[in-house]
DNA sequence: TCATTGATGGTCT
DNA sequence: GACCATCAATGAG
């Protein structure tokens, strides 16, 4: 094991506005325990949906099966199928029944990465994360963040950047929100 | 390089 | 039956 689990972000960390946290996780490293495998990826870009006012947010529609775990504790992952093919994984944010979530865009590949992870879809698929994974606790062993000081790497510093989110332009004027975040310069992030 | 389109299935109406 | 927080393949320029 490359990352022990004492460099895992606790609860506390999670339970912020979305905004918040989305600025907050880049730069940490999502971390996925497969037996002796361990596959490492650094988040370098990011989405905040901030709830059901918000109307590019899944908890807009209210809450249902699917968005459940958007409305639970946060740290949980919140996993769902798109367009039939894709997974794409957010982390729950903020308080109890508040419905945020920030949405994992693209990975800098650190450690045993399967292709590329540039984009929702892609992430997940390099990382093995599917609907089994919905409504994990991001506080337990074998799919959790960790701070970056885990590893013994030099990253460049990088500026953080705002922009509107992608694929929600049915969303009127929350589609225009600076709400996708992303490291300034990154190689890895999913577009321009 | 860019715009267009097909794949494919869960969720909600 | 329509929609979809995507991706890869295609073809025109």
């Amino acid at each position: 094991m490359l990352i022990s689990p004492e460099y895992m972000l606790p609860r506390s960390f999670y339970q912020r506005p979305a905004k918040t946290l989305a600025r907050a996780l880049l730069g940490k490293l999502l971390v996925r325990q497969e037996g002796p495998v361990q596959r490492i990826g650094r988040i370098v870009e990011v989405e905040a949906y901030l709830g059901p006012q918000d109307l590019a947010a899944h908890s807009s529609k209210g809450r249902t099966a699917r968005t459940e775990v958007m409305f639970g504790p946060a740290g949980h992952a919140y996993v769902y199928l798109i367009y039939g093919i894709h997974h794409c994984m957010n982390v729950v944010a903020g308080g109890q029944g508040e419905g945020s979530a920030v949405l994992l865009r693209a990975l800098e590949p650190v450690a045993n990465l399967e292709g590329r992870s540039q984009g929702p879809g892609l992430l997940c698929k390099a990382m093995g994360i599917d609907l089994s994974h919905y409504g994990w606790d991001l506080c337990s062993d074998d799919l959790f963040i960790a701070e970056a000081r885990a590893l013994h790497l030099r990253f460049p510093r990088q500026s953080i950047v705002a922009r509107p989110r992608i694929g929600v332009d049915y969303a009127g004027a929350w589609a225009a929100k600076p709400l996708r975040f992303y490291l300034e310069g990154n190689p890895f992030i999913s577009r321009k």
